[in-house]
DNA sequence: CCGGAAATCACCCGAAAGGATGGCGACAGG
DNA sequence: CCTGTCGCCATCCTTTCGGGTGATTTCCGG
């Protein structure tokens, strides 16, 4: 829906661009290069924003220190995940609350908006029964769910 | 693989489509749009190969897993507390605020108002470089200042 | 094909946190 | 005595968080 109205609007912009280069004579003047040109920018954009946008669900890694107790390399409580109910998402952004990031950074991230990440925060918060994330990272490193 | 097969298909709508609409001698009479197509979808595909292009190093798997020995029962480094010029009361406080508490609960235990909470919780960012609690939690924790 | 889970986004509101500045009393050392 | 440090408190202002509600889209399994 949004898409559509989205998509509706540019090309009206784009129609409307042109027809006022039209009456401009600009058309006349340098056609190709203006139209070619205006027409390559507008849709550079919409690729790279398309792109990113399909491509997410590739892997997002942290690049991340993992600081180990001789115990071992540390392993995800798998367990405890499930049985908090919190899914990938949520544990996603779990990590990148542990990591002092802001929700802007973290949504600057995930390539999600902000609103995205404070429901992600705030259904985590709920499943590990705390209220702020300075909490929330205590309670996680102590049920095993962050290094 | 949905979508492979969708973006197949798609194309292949597009080829087909494209050739009927040259028999039909569409391209002679309105050049500009075929020819601001074909820009558009080659512009969209740079578009997305260069968002892909600069954003890509961004989200690069790289793990990198430190092996700390980290034997011993924990021993306060005080050393790095003067070094960072960090008073008893600073250091107080940074226990409590890795607690989890809030800096009205932190007053609360420490007998004084919040607002001296906050402005030992603001030398202490600023002694330690970070700006957020959770950083303050994690950077802390790496310098040895809190179990 | 339907229903539910998951992820996404929006908007509102109130509380918490953070930054900047300034003031005040105590106490130590030069 | 004067200066510096520390602890304490306040006020003002901005940003960030957290809670609540509702909606859409995508995908999976029955």
């Amino acid at each position: 829906m949004k898409r559509a109205l989205f998509y509706g609007l540019a090309g009206g912009l784009l129609i409307a661009l042109l027809k006022w280069i039209e009456y401009q004579h600009f058309i006349r003047a340098y056609p190709s290069e203006v139209y070619g040109g205006l027409l390559a920018l507008i849709f550079t954009g919409i690729g790279i924003y398309l792109g990113l946008r399909w491509t997410r669900p590739k892997e997002v890694v942290v690049v991340k220190e993992v600081r180990v107790r001789e115990a071992g390399p540390w392993v995800l409580s798998t367990g405890k995940l499930q049985e908090l109910g919190i899914t990938q998402r949520e544990h996603e952004v779990l990590g990148l609350i542990a990591a002092g990031l802001s929700n802007r950074e973290i949504a600057g991230k995930l390539f999600v908006s902000e609103n995205t990440v404070k429901t992600h925060s705030s259904r985590l918060f709920d499943k590990l029964g705390v209220s702020r994330r300075v909490q929330a990272v205590q309670k996680a490193r102590e049920e095993g769910l962050i290094p």
